[in-house]
DNA sequence: TTCCAGGAGAGAG
DNA sequence: CTCTCTCATGGA
């Protein structure tokens, strides 16, 4: 089936930002594992061609991949919001169509907390591990993978079964706030009414989920584009390009929404990915900019150490 | 071999 | 409050 009218919408760059770890392209077609069933995606202009491995109502489906596409927002808008300078500027125009997902919730809790301390590849490779040990198998025309472990799952495997799938010191992490949900101690539904702060708060109660992880939760599945996960790389962008100095967390997040705003979540996912694409190009224009921030933190670093 | 990866927690100051 | 150290893992 199809999803017409796909406007300012890059099924590539939303797929491939690192907001979500279970998409694969296989030539111009994205394979990934959605709420239990394997999707195949493909774009052709305004166009996205979705197939799936199970049975869906038309209706219902697209206009479930709509808001997990984050296709009904006015993202043009939004990005208008916050293009107040050239680096955003750049970012928005080299990214052009990159949405926020609205993910599922559990999935995205146990995600990111495998995320901290860690790389995409591995984080990919871990959570692939986890499906093929404790999900369900699914097929859709020769392609194969696995649904993600329901909280159940993971809350009775044994530590050894978690670092057999290269979890690391996470294992009991995961472990622990899937029992967290199986329990209700963590209301993942509840959840989804409550407003950004609370949900966070919630979050942050659990061992595991520090301020990072609570809001890429926040951001990846709530909807709450005021979240502003702050990483090393968000860090820096700040630091050098904005602050120009050495600054805590807590400076970096005021500064940030009094610049951005309240969707300053989609400014900071521009930024991340804009700055994460270019270390692997090889455009001197756009490394440039890469290395003078890095240098820039670097300086930055020294002058307040000596 | 060392360093780093979309960090968090415990402890010290 | 801020700073520092450690945590398991694998690719560069």
């Amino acid at each position: 089936m199809q999803i017409q009218n796909a406007t300012d919408f890059s099924l590539k760059y939303t797929l491939e930002s690192g907001q979500s770890f279970r998409w694969n392209r296989i030539d111009n077609a994205y394979y990934g594992v959605v709420e239990g069933r394997i999707l195949k995606i493909t774009q052709k202009g305004t166009t996205l061609c979705v197939e799936s491995s199970t049975d869906e109502d038309e209706t219902r489906f697209v206009s479930y991949l709509r808001h997990y596409l984050d296709i009904g927002r006015d993202v043009p808008k939004i990005l208008a919001e916050v293009n107040n300078d050239a680096y955003m500027d750049r970012a928005i125009q080299k990214l052009w169509g990159m949405r926020i997902l609205n993910q599922e919730l559990w999935e995205t809790v146990a995600s990111f907390i495998l995320s901290q301390n860690n790389n995409v590849s591995r984080i990919r490779g871990i959570i692939r591990r986890l499906s093929e040990r404790f999900g369900e198998h699914l097929t859709l025309a020769g392609y194969e993978d696995y649904s993600f472990p329901s909280p159940d799952a993971l809350a009775t495997a044994t530590n050894e079964e978690l670092l057999a799938c290269g979890t690391g010191y996470r294992a009991n992490y995961l472990r622990d706030t899937a029992e967290a949900v199986v329990n209700g101690e963590l209301p993942l539904t509840a959840m989804k009414q409550m407003s950004y702060f609370e949900a966070k708060q919630e979050l942050m109660h659990r061992n595991g989920i520090g301020e990072k992880v609570a809001d890429c939760i926040c951001l990846f599945s709530l909807g709450h584009l005021a979240a502003l996960p702050i990483d090393v790389w968000i860090k820096r962008i700040f630091e050098t390009l904005y602050l120009r100095r050495r600054a805590t967390h807590r400076e970096i997040r005021e500064f940030a929404h009094s610049y951005f705003g309240d969707s300053v979540g989609y400014a900071q996912q521009y930024l991340f990915h804009y700055v994460h694409e270019c270390s692997n190009w090889a455009d001197a224009e756009h490394l440039s900019l890469i290395e003078s921030t890095v240098t820039a933190v670097e300086k930055q670093c020294e002058s307040t150490t000596s």
